[in-house]
DNA sequence: GCCGTTTTCGGCCCGACTGTTTTCAGTCG
């Protein structure tokens, strides 16, 4: 195993960090790099040539880190200069020029750049010409009513900065779901390379799907002398043993992990007594004859009770009547919401149709940008055409599989669909989505939303409060009117189940089940392997209590049809 | 720093929204 020492470590900007370096954290250095070079007022062009740069190696399928250095020249805004720097990235961990610019600038700053709604140009500024050197001290000014004195600033400003500074420290510390488990796996891949017959697993409130983190649990059959043949000293700093049967440390520097040592025999029970939560296996003991999870829950006369489900804080008639039937992956018969390179997708229209087929999936709605999304290729009428042609084209191919002409359709800013009627009613689907205009308040947000949920071509809202899990807050919306509008308006709601979003909340599930509103659990796919997303959101709705019978994904395509076309 | 010619250097590049301005800079997707 190399080492890989980070640049961005240091400044403790969470990341992850494994060889060989991924194009997604090439993109993200590069990114860094164009923001703190702007914070030293360097020359404009060049900062944008590697903002540039990270977009696009984004977008790459193929992995930077395998690439020739004449190869990665023909990339397109790549030459000399940054070709080398991202071999250096690859050979070294390390960009020496980002490392020379992160050395003059003081970590607090560099932290300063993840407040939403400020970039460089305030940052620089704040910092500067004001003094201002972490978060931190910025809130402190805002709560001190300092900040509007500032030319540039206002009361607004204070008042958005300060929400978004305590957001951001509410955050710290915390690790969304998917990360956890990228980095269980990789552990969990090393132990298996050097103890092959051994068994380990991620436990605890990963098991459980919760959503944010603070650490990372496994399980293994593993002894900590078995562990310490299997990391280096810099991949994992020993703390202490906690217990007999636990060990703690710190994967890669920064992310903590606590691992319990189980012996073979009673692994299923030292599994379920580490996935928790307490109270419940409190309630639900283990019993010394038991051999599994399924017998433990046969005993008290229970559904098996699966982990995601093991937060409920009162498992009552109703709960345990639904548990059966509950929404599982194997309900879901067709894949929608996904984009493709017409828009801001990685993989073609043919490419992502053939791997949702191949992933058994009966039908595939392709749903594009639509036109005002200007940076993430939204399509034009003439290019809707293209799409429809080859989609129809495609489609002679299949027999059991079809692909839907769909369409993710901006709410522009004051509620109307981003395409005239006589487009919009050429769509099989259309899933309408806010991209734009964040900053509004409850009412203005949910009368907006409630407008597009009444256009008639609207069929589903898409990640309707626009969060992303710790690092931004959704806008705030009304949602008994929003639920009650769909349920009248036959719209159905999105369950993004992008890992970064999960939107909506399943905490907000119930209501929509209380009206016999859809949930459309919908991976939001902008490449092949992104269409596998879809398992984090049947998580999330699980332990929302979705029932298979209103999730819009276990329509065949023709009832989806049917149902876009409202009248079923 | 990259690109594409005008082949050796000048031009790079979307549009809406917001807040703080008083005509626009900064941010975002």
């Amino acid at each position: 195993m190399v080492m890989f020492e980070s640049n961005i470590q240091k400044h403790n900007i969470s990341f992850d960090y494994f060889y060989p370096v991924t194009n997604k954290e090439i993109a993200t250095h590069f990114n860094l790099l164009a923001k703190v070079m702007e914070l030293h007022d360097e020359n404009q062009f060049k900062i944008r040539s590697y903002a540039n740069a990270s977009i696009n190696l984004k977008k790459l399928d193929t992995p930077l880190a395998s690439m020739t250095l004449d190869e990665l020249q023909g990339l397109k805004g790549v030459g000399e200069a940054i070709a080398d720097k991202i071999q250096s990235l690859v050979n070294t961990g390390k960009i020496p020029t980002l490392v020379k610019y992160l050395a003059k600038t003081p970590p607090g700053v560099v932290e300063m750049l993840k407040i939403n709604g400020l970039g460089p140009k305030k940052v620089a500024l704040l910092w500067k010409e004001y003094g201002f050197e972490s978060p931190g001290e910025l809130l402190y000014a805002c709560n001190e009513n300092r900040l509007v004195e500032l030319k540039g600033f206002g009361l607004k400003s204070q008042e958005s900065i300060a929400q978004a500074i305590e957001f951001l420290q509410s955050a710290e510390g915390k690790y969304i779901h998917s990360k956890i488990e990228a980095q269980g796996e990789s552990i969990i891949k090393l132990i298996r390379e050097k103890h092959p017959d051994s068994n380990t697993e991620i436990t605890g409130e990963w098991r459980r799907g919760i959503q944010e983190l603070q650490k990372l649990e496994l399980i293994t059959t593993c002894t900590k002398a078995d562990l310490e043949i299997v990391f280096s000293e810099e991949d994992f700093q020993w703390k202490k043993d906690v217990s007999s049967h636990e060990y703690a440390g710190l994967w890669k520097e920064y992310l903590p992990a606590y691992i319990f040592h189980s012996d073979k025999p009673g692994w299923n029970k030292n599994l379920y007594n580490t996935t928790g939560p307490q109270p419940f296996i409190k309630k639900y003991h283990w019993k010394a004859d038991l051999d599994n999870e399924k017998e433990l829950f046969k005993e008290y006369k229970l559904p098996y009770l699966s982990p995601e489900l093991r937060d409920i804080e009162k498992i009552d008639e109703k709960s345990v009547s639904f548990v059966n039937s509950l929404i599982e992956a194997k309900d879901i018969r067709g894949t929608i919401h996904n984009h493709s390179t017409y828009s801001d997708g990685i993989h073609s229209l043919e490419e992502m149709a053939d791997a949702a087929k191949k992933s058994g999936y009966e039908y595939f709605v392709i749903t594009d940008h639509s036109q005002s999304s200007v940076l993430a290729r939204g399509l034009k009428p003439d290019e809707l055409h293209k799409q429809w042609h080859e989609i129809d084209k495609l489609n002679e191919k299949h027999t059991e599989f079809k692909i839907l002409k769909g369409i993710e359709c901006d709410i522009l800013s004051h509620g109307d669909l981003d395409y005239d009627e006589d487009i919009l009613k050429q769509f099989d689907l259309i899933i309408a989505s806010i991209h734009i205009a964040f900053q509004m308040d409850i009412e203005k947000a949910t009368s907006r939303m409630i407008k597009a949920i009444e256009n008639p071509y609207t069929n589903i809202i898409g990640h309707p409060t626009g969060r992303l899990i710790l690092s931004r807050e959704g806008y705030p919306l009304n949602f008994p009117k929003i639920i009650d509008a769909c349920r009248e308006n036959q719209v159905a709601i999105e369950l993004n189940a992008n890992p970064l979003r999960l939107d909506i909340d399943y905490s907000i599930l119930n209501q929509c089940i209380d009206k016999g509103v859809f949930i459309a659990i919908n991976p939001d796919a902008h490449n092949r392997t992104a269409l596998q997303d879809t398992k984090y959101g049947i998580k999330a709705a699980r332990k929302g209590l979705l029932p298979k019978e209103l999730c819009l994904n276990t329509l065949s395509a023709r009832d989806l049809l049917r149902f876009c076309r409202k009248n079923i």
